[in-house]
DNA sequence: GCTCCATGTGAAGAAACATTCACATAGTTT
DNA sequence: AAACTATGTGAATGTTTCTTCACATGGAGC
């Protein structure tokens, strides 16, 4: 039963796939190259014509990771309307993302991935801080407009932004899917947004 | 080098502590038997007189977790005080708990606890659920007091109570100790307190 | 002081896992 | 069509880790 060939590349991107499934489903701890190769259809010493070790592997899943949020806040950078409905509207896209990727958050809060890897530790928090900066910048246009009150801190604000879809995901993995992450989050979002909202009564 | 002898109570407890230490610095992967008994001082093989098997040092963890939060919200229902300043309090309290035992959230987010334990997975449920709870029952009794909006469901400001802490909790871990947790939550605070709260001007 | 039982020890077994290597083969280039 | 190269395979190796077991020992109770 020989699996049919493949170029590297779409093999790397198979097994990148493969693994942040794996994660999403097992956990790191079941992320074996057994398990990987499996999934891909060929033979686990196969994966090393496609990645050095185990630790390129997870490395490829945070370059996922990384494009994948990317691409998110770069939707928004192209969209009109106001900050406020901005935000709104990355916070839904960022929902979108990852029930579409269960994975994700997993992987983000699992300390696995970076425990005794310094150099994945900072990369992970590299991709993290990116994405605040993105949407502390979106506070930042909101508060020029006028819609976000001043005194705020924009990185504040961005953390509590995080807040609003943190907790709902854990809870959706531990409660295996019997929460409602985007429902969590329309509710919380109106109240969010009367937190930061510049007051209407002058 | 013998270790002194020890009741099984001690030593139990001994385990349990070193454990959750364990995770909190390497992780669940870092978690072994003989780095646990290094830590005790005893050697690996006498963890099996006071535990049946690895899987059970796992479950003293989560008993361990759930007299500290337990604790907690015990500590602010005998409070005096209006539900807000409570609320406030608990904040406060739930951020020392982390700060001192820095375990805590790897292991509540860390998805290797409970991937592949069912039943693992529902005791981590139910422990994050009744703190949920008590949290929604101290908004509830805000509502009464007039403090806090009606139209709000008590069990979304919970779940975003829980939001004002976790993202702040992950970036310590990240950073290693660069994020000042209690300083981004009585940021964080005031701004929330401004979502929640009921209009002063009638 | 003696006995007995709970606790501690070290060696050994068994399973899982990452990784290497020699060999096979498909698909591309010449 | 022949040769070459990249990909796939299966076996083997070395390591780590949990767990068991026979034996040792300290201290509590008689």
């Amino acid at each position: 039963m020989a699996a049919k060939k493949q170029t590297t590349e779409v093999r790397q991107d198979e097994i990148a796939r493969a693994a942040l499934e794996l994660v999403g489903t097992r956990g790191m701890k079941g992320l074996s190259m057994a398990a990987i190769a499996r999934k891909v259809g060929i033979v686990p010493s196969a994966i090393y014509r496609h990645y050095r070790n185990k630790d390129d592997v997870v490395d490829a899943i945070l370059d996922y990771l990384q494009r994948g949020l990317g691409g998110n806040v770069r939707t928004i950078a192209y969209l009109e309307g106001t900050a406020l409905e901005r935000l709104h509207f990355l916070l839904m896209k960022h929902i979108e993302l990852i029930q579409q990727n269960k994975s994700i958050p997993v992987v983000v809060f699992s300390a696995e991935v970076y425990k005794g890897s310094p150099r994945r530790r900072v990369k992970l928090l590299g991709i993290i801080e990116s994405y605040l900066a993105e949407i502390a910048a979106v506070v930042v246009q909101g508060q020029n407009e006028g819609a976000i009150r001043d005194e705020l801190d924009p990185k504040t604000v961005a953390i509590m932004f995080m807040g609003l879809i943190q907790p709902s995901t854990i809870l959706w993995h531990l409660s295996v899917g019997g929460y409602d992450v985007a429902k969590q989050a329309e509710a919380a979002w109106p109240v969010f947004r009367r937190a930061i909202e510049m007051d209407s009564s002058p």
